[in-house]
DNA sequence: GACAATTATTTCGTATACGTATAATCCGTA
DNA sequence: TACGGATTATACGTATACGAAATAATTGTC
């Protein structure tokens, strides 16, 4: 593995990127009509558009979290209006993180959002290439998880 | 563009494998000797082992970070005794970062753990593919480069 | 030579993430 | 039913990152 200089190290170039998308993201969602909506936010924010009410622990889990980063991240988010804490009845540990009405609005625009970043950061870059790019970056991610479950 | 789940979403996975491959790095520098080295060192330690005496402005645009970034990075380094600051003598304004002897001697071990760990994360992926995603990534981030300076 | 513009670095407030510790609650079993 | 262990969420300290503003020193211009 070559590893003499920063851009030939795998960990700089995804770190760079990451930070890269999440910078464009922040930028887009203040100028499209969804200031409240961080790029943080997103994780939450698509699992509970698919299932509405999950448990903070759920959410940690679907979005690959801490328990204790995902507190803070609701935190703000009920800051900016966009889910609410709700306690669960048969389990009186559980909190439900439930969508607003802006954090459903918001929905589509946002959306609109990530896809029109996305599509520019992959500028130039043939659809088979962005394919099997995630697919690397999937497996990267399965290697972890078997590895973590001994 | 598929954006319907977080598995689809690149965001999410380069996300996700930036924080792994992190998380990573950290725990392997601790067990392998080098416990004063965190993962966020590595873009200013090679940049040095490159070229010793830089200054602040150099190291953050070799690291793509902002400065203001850069001075908490080297108040940690500093304390963690990996690097020193000099004043400049033709530019009062300049200050020159020069590894330690420490910082000198961790290059090694922390290059090994690097390389160990990247082997590790790239697991099961065939060489071309990695060689396939650097590239990638390396384009991506030179698309940011051109749009942010028009 | 004085003053404006530029450059280098830091400071401060905020966001994002982790790990450890803690509190509250639940559950299985004696 | 009472207790010990598991589960759920949070609190706290720290690391990492940004951007706006402050500070200090240099450079360019008249």
């Amino acid at each position: 593995m070559m590893l003499n200089t920063l851009k030939e190290c795998p960990y700089y170039l995804i770190s760079r990127v990451s930070l890269l998308v999440t910078a464009a993201l922040k930028k887009e969602f203040a100028s499209s009509g969804v200031e409240q909506v961080k790029p943080a936010y997103l994780c939450v924010l698509m699992s509970l558009w698919q299932e509405d009410g999950l448990k903070v622990i759920e959410l940690s889990k679907k979005a690959g979290l801490e328990p204790s980063t995902m507190t803070g991240l609701l935190d703000r988010m009920e800051r900016d209006e966009l889910v609410e804490r709700t306690t669960d009845l048969t389990d009186r540990r559980v909190l439900r993180i439930h969508l607003t009405k802006i954090g459903r609005q918001v929905c589509d625009p946002v959306l609109n959002v990530v896809e029109r970043v996305i599509t520019e950061v992959f500028t130039g870059i043939p659809q088979e290439g962005i394919l099997q790019t995630k697919k690397i970056l999937r497996q990267i991610l399965a290697n972890a998880n078997k590895e973590n479950r001994p």
